[in-house]
DNA sequence: CAGTGGTCTAGACCACAGT
DNA sequence: CTGTGGTCTAGACCACTGA
């Protein structure tokens, strides 16, 4: 009988499921996954279910899918990943890595327009701006400039800020992650930066800017987040159809 | 009457159908593409692959999907994605900028021990290393330092590398990129990249290594593309559910 | 050859938006 | 309420892989 827990799709319990397990190593990287018809007898559901839960993994980098041969575990990537959004402390802790943070400043106050812009909301509302240094394994290693919407910013002056990571406490208090937008780019440190991340002033740093939004579409955080780019990295992979290339020009396809 | 076309997927040909058409400004951004029962008209086919086509796109960032209301047009990205690869020269042509390139070198020589690795051939093997400018609008860009196996280089020069896209040309050869990894960081400009990208050396650009393997999983280049920050950076969007972030917390859901 | 994943059908019921 | 997308079933046939 299927557990029927929660009220989690089917799908989704599955793909939770198989993620626990390659990232708990109870399918080795390079080995297979259990096969389709096996899932689906796991679980008692169609292939349906199971075929969008690996598809899900697949475009997630968790398992590589190839016709004809076992869908695989792939090999662990080093860094974050680009098309999908963990919070660093729950990144940090799925990489079974030390991680920290310090507040820098806190600033509760009434936005400028290019903020109430990049928030959505009307200028002069008021925001709250934080700056945070994340450690990882004890090194600077990202510094984080954070702004949200009032509501949300009401939340977090309740909660300790240099305890263990505030997107736990906001999904608590019911905001999540819908919506994500990230952009990245690459920026010279200024003072601030270097001071706290320990590099020279003008060091190349890699930035993330990232607008997040509930279920809703409202958006609640915008945050540039600046890392070293010796410490981390993002990471991506995917299969391109062999088609995707010319809409016009169908081409050869000589395979020698 | 459905085309019937290539011997693509039906959901792949809906797919290119839907991307062109957004492309083309056949359906505007923000409006809505026509709902998963008029695809299934349209085709003649039932929803399995119409639901295929359309999530394929919304991973892409091309709509927005949301329960309930209809499949909107996304509002197009400014720079390119990361969780797809799009060579240069198809990536501008799609964007509508003039583009260009220079090949700043190009080498075929035995490979040194890390090169190999990276390419996936022993050490010694013959390799082609080319390093180009590409320019946008005539602005210097980036600079790409591709390195390609024995059988890709034979290839390439035969081509007349200043020319049009060598994607396409590979394509033809029946080289195409199959999987894709790339991986995103920061490094300062070194003498070369500071001449051609015009940037003072020491200045922060924008790295994406990326390696190209066909459907069969061999590997046929390595590049190191290093773009100025100014000119060029790279989106994602997703939706994040509302269950990603706690396998462990169900935590409350109080919605205000 | 048997087993794998890739594609597709023709239904069904549900959750949610907007009227 | 109707129409939208979200999920799922129980089949089917195909293309590919590897023994």
């Amino acid at each position: 009988m299927t557990p029927a827990r929660h009220g989690l799709p089917m799908h989704r319990q599955i793909e939770e499921q198989l993620r626990a397990d390659i990232e708990a190593g109870r399918y080795a990287p390079g080995e297979a996954i259990p096969s389709e018809a096996q899932l689906c007898a796991m679980w008692e559901v169609s292939r349906g279910p199971v075929r969008h839960a690996v598809a899900s993994l697949a475009t997630q980098g968790y398992v590589r899918k190839s016709q004809g041969r076992p869908t695989t575990v792939r090999i662990p990537p080093i860094g974050q990943r680009v098309d999908t959004y963990t919070p660093f402390s729950q990144w940090a802790r799925s990489q079974r890595r030390r991680y920290g943070q310090r507040t820098i400043s806190l600033t509760m106050h009434m936005s400028e327009p290019e903020q109430a812009e990049r928030l959505g909301v009307r200028p002069g509302d008021r925001i709250l701006d934080m700056v945070r240094l994340r450690l990882l394994d004890g090194m600077p290693t990202m510094i984080e400039r954070s702004s949200f919407t009032d509501e949300v910013g009401t939340l977090l002056l309740k909660f300790d800020l240099d305890s263990d990571g505030i997107s736990d406490y906001l999904t608590e208090c019911g905001i999540h992650y819908g919506v994500v937008e990230q952009t990245v780019d690459a920026i010279a440190a200024d003072e601030l930066d270097a001071r706290w991340l320990e590099v020279a002033p003008g060091a190349p740093l890699l930035r993330v800017r990232r607008t997040a939004a509930g279920d809703d579409g409202v958006v609640w955080e915008y945050s540039d987040d600046r890392y070293r780019p010796d410490l981390m990295t993002f990471n991506s992979s995917f299969r391109r159809s062999a088609a995707d290339a010319g809409a016009g020009t169908p081409g050869a396809r000589a395979r020698p």
